[in-house]
Formats: structure tokens, sequence, C-alpha cells
DNA sequence: AACGTACACTTAT
DNA sequence: ATAAGTGTACGTT
């Protein structure tokens, strides 16, 4: 089946998707749209809804990689919580620096939430604006603070 | 195929 | 504050 892409809001930006039927295979951010529609649950999660977008599949989590094992324990920590590069690390059997790097290559953000990985002490890098990573990591607080009522 | 260097880090001086 | 340790990827021989 072919790939099609579409872009949603989120605040400021958009997000691009490029995705068909059975998996997402490309996720960046951008500051102009592109036609098209992008999958039912990133246009809630862009919404501010509390959805768990590791329901979505991509090829990045099945490769039997050193790769694959740093993006499925990420995709492990759940909507408004953070979790840690050295924490990733050893939960894939590796170094934090090597987390890093796969944070860097992530192919599809949100549906791997490698903006949930932050440093020991601060909050680490991102590869579009570290704007972004702060604002995903703060609406998802207010997300989940008004799904709790 | 080997070698050097670059990293979205961490831990110990 | 700084340095050493770390695993992988990528470009250059």
């Amino acid at each position: 089946m072919e790939i099609i892409g579409g872009s949603c809001r989120l605040g400021l930006w958009f997000v691009h998707v490029w995705w068909n039927d059975t998996a997402v295979y490309q996720v960046r951010f951008a500051t102009t749209g592109l036609p098209g529609r992008v999958p039912e649950p990133i246009r809630q999660y862009c919404a501010g809804h509390v959805v768990n977008l590791s329901q979505l599949n991509s090829i990045a989590v099945q490769e039997d990689t050193v790769y694959g094992r740093i993006y499925r324990a990420v995709q492990q920590v759940p909507y408004g919580s953070t979790s840690t590069y050295g924490e990733i690390a050893r939960i894939a059997g590796t170094s934090p620096r090597v987390v890093g790097q796969a944070m860097a290559r992530n192919p599809v953000p949100l549906v791997i939430p490698c903006h949930r990985i932050v440093a020991a002490g601060g909050i680490g890098g991102f590869s579009s604006p570290l704007e972004i990573k702060e604002a995903l990591l703060s609406l998802e607080k207010k997300g989940l603070r008004r799904a709790e009522k």
C-alpha cells in the first residue's frame, strides 16, 4: 500500500506524518503545513488528549538491533512521565550515549516518545528546536491534569 | 576492513 | 569544573 503524507497543527508548529494502513514511517516537525491527513490518534494527541501513541506501529521498533531494543524500551514510558538516557540504557543493555544516538535518529518522534527521555541532570537534547521538547512535556502535563477530573 | 572521530550521557575526581 | 568511560555509526583511507 502506498505511503501518504499529511500534517496537523501542534501549538505553533506542524507535525508532518508519512504513513499508511499498517505503519508510520516518518514524523517530523515543521513551521509550515502539508496537505493531507494524519492518523487519528496523532490528531487527538496534538489536540491535547491523553493518547497512547505506542499503539501505532513503526518499522523502527521491529528491528532486532540495539536501536530496536532502545525504541521498544522508550515506548514503555507512559504519557506524562519521563525517563533518563541512563535508565533506558540499563533496560536495553547498552550505554547512555548510545541511547542519545538512537534518539537523535528516531524516525518517528511522538510514536516513539523520545521527548520523554531527559538527561540525568537536565532536559537533554532534541533534534528539532528544544522548545518543542519542552512544549510536548508541558502539553502532556496539561493533558494529564485535564484527564484526572 | 581498519581507523578516527563524533555524539540528544554519566559518574567519579 | 573537568576528565575518563562508553557503544555505535559514519566518513575517510
